[in-house]
DNA sequence: AATGAATGAGGATTCATTCAT
DNA sequence: GATGAATGAATCCTCATTCAT
């Protein structure tokens, strides 16, 4: 009689229905009340697989990191020369599977849910750092040792245009956003 | 015991405790108990100066935003050119009273809080719009048409270098940070 | 500096504001605060005076039973036969000053309070008693050993017809409510 | 330990215990607390059925009418002629099933909410439409154009008869109430 | 006399979580 | 595997009441 479903066919919609229902309402207070009814199952279920409302909120977090690192690295595959290889890393965090209006939510979720959490902050911090690593291996041959300091320029760009796109204010599209963030590039690279 | 202090003294001291509370917990869930303890009153004493919790909520944030534009008021006197305008301006956002990690938690929840009530996305964007004129105003002499894309793009900036702060990741003290923006400004004017 | 008034007319005041609240309500929850506000005092000041929201309840049921007292006494002068002061008794009770909504509500109100308060049970029974020693005084010279049920059953009516008017339903204006219970007088006096 | 009752059993509880506690405290100030404690499960669950604590109330209401209708249902089955049908629904208010003090108590309080809330007003309205109806209909045959005066009258009286019961002056049984007005049924009939 | 300041107690409601079935 | 039943622990908010001024 129960509805059926394997254990990774539930525990993958529960994930993105977390990432729906964060996005949709604009908040972290989502109960799991909320995301078990999007995902069409109860929310005993929803505890059955997950132990705890945490721990779903940390395996969405995990599945939009892990999308966006392959999102990079599909990214990358067609890149050559540093400078491609950087436009790529850029791009990557405005390619449609992230910069969507509920992913982009749930990000800035994320970013506060960081700062309470231990294990979200330290996903965070190897989201970041992996961010950071990309970037500084592609400018060390252009910019030498200006690298780490542009590169946290770079990384501090495209967060504050995650949150302005997340603010409604969609003064950028994905296009838009992604070319504020090279021009930078292009202009620090032409710094002698 | 009662008549201790004034109305006013009051619903400043719960607006502080309001950002201290939220600084403190990185979360904008913080009840009215925690607030008001932090205050040094009862619970009830903070209904009765503000009516509902999203109105402590929201005099925090007007409080904060009062602040700033204060700043860049103050900052905004001692500059001539249009270039000296611009960087009292950047300046100002990692002004000492704004730039410390209780209050940039605050901004960050802000933002979040913004996502779901409407006053509360009416008070940022009033903030942003009056920052894009400030910069848009100096920028124009400098840059002409390229002014609004300039001025979003430092906005976006700044608002990233907040949110990266308020992760802990104390990677840019503020003198760095107003650095990066500044950088940022002084490459797009150089541009031919 | 604080505004003026006697101590009579204060509570009189408070008193009035009570049935009005209620009244206007339509329900017996009503606060002190409400009550103060609508009298124009401080909640502060309808404690200095009654002691107890209790007390100001209390004091409400009274001036109402009063006002009714003193209309059957009116009405009583002008009567001359049995039959007459029976007539003046009924009518007592839709005379204006009793047969308005919000009076009727409060009465409906306190009957509800009795179920809870005994003093305000005693005094509703203060007033059931005199009703029926009333009715039943000029009930015995016309229909001798009946005269308690027939009062009873008078007094049903008319507690009837006043939460009927208070539902709102006014299928019956003070008029038309009086010669219900007349007719029912009359129809018992000419039983052989 | 979960798993005991079936959502009927708990909902039909529940209002039990409403009309219980209602009438055990006569007054409508019952928390859900204690309408949850006197039927044995926790106010959460309360919660969990009726959503509201308004709807449980008026939950209450619907069970109270709705026992009423079938007691005048199946009064009238065993009628026969206009008189005996009169009779009958005369006879069902003060049938066992509802003439016992905590439902009548429970009556006097709907009265009162039905002050404020419109969605109890419309069900008392909807239980003397009905009542006003049934007797109007019995009463054509027996006085013509005088039928919905009387039936008003009646109505009144048992309304009257039901206040005075709720306040503890036992001054009639059922029997006795019902023949209060069966009697002045009579004389109605009666007049020429 | 009059009031604003202040609070403890309490109440409706929500929610993560557990358990029997 | 799946769920409805069930609850303890919060949380916001209200209110009668008290006290210093």
């Amino acid at each position: 009689m129960p509805k059926q479903g394997t254990k990774t066919e539930r525990r993958s919609a529960l994930v993105t229905a977390t990432i729906r229902e964060v996005g949709a309402r604009g908040s972290l207070d989502v109960t799991v009340g909320q995301i078990a009814r999007r995902a069409g199952v109860s929310s005993a279920l929803a505890h059955h697989y997950f132990g705890t409302k945490e721990n779903i909120l940390l395996s969405a977090m995990r599945h939009i990191l892990r999308t966006y690192g392959a999102e990079v690295r599909a990214s990358l595959t067609q890149a050559r020369t540093p400078r491609g290889r950087l436009d790529a890393v850029v791009r990557a965090s405005f390619a449609p599977t992230n910069f969507q209006p509920h992913v982009i939510s749930a990000w800035l979720m994320f970013y506060v849910h960081a700062q309470t959490v231990p294990e979200a902050a330290r996903l965070l911090a190897i989201y970041k750092a992996r961010l950071a690593s990309n970037l500084i291996h592609d400018l060390k041959p252009l910019v030498g040792v200006r690298a780490p300091h542009v590169a946290s320029g770079i990384g501090a760009l495209i967060d504050g245009l995650y949150i302005r796109h997340g603010l409604q204010s969609l003064d950028h599209d994905a296009e838009a956003a992604a070319r504020v963030v090279l021009e930078y590039l292009d202009m620090t690279l032409e710094q002698k």
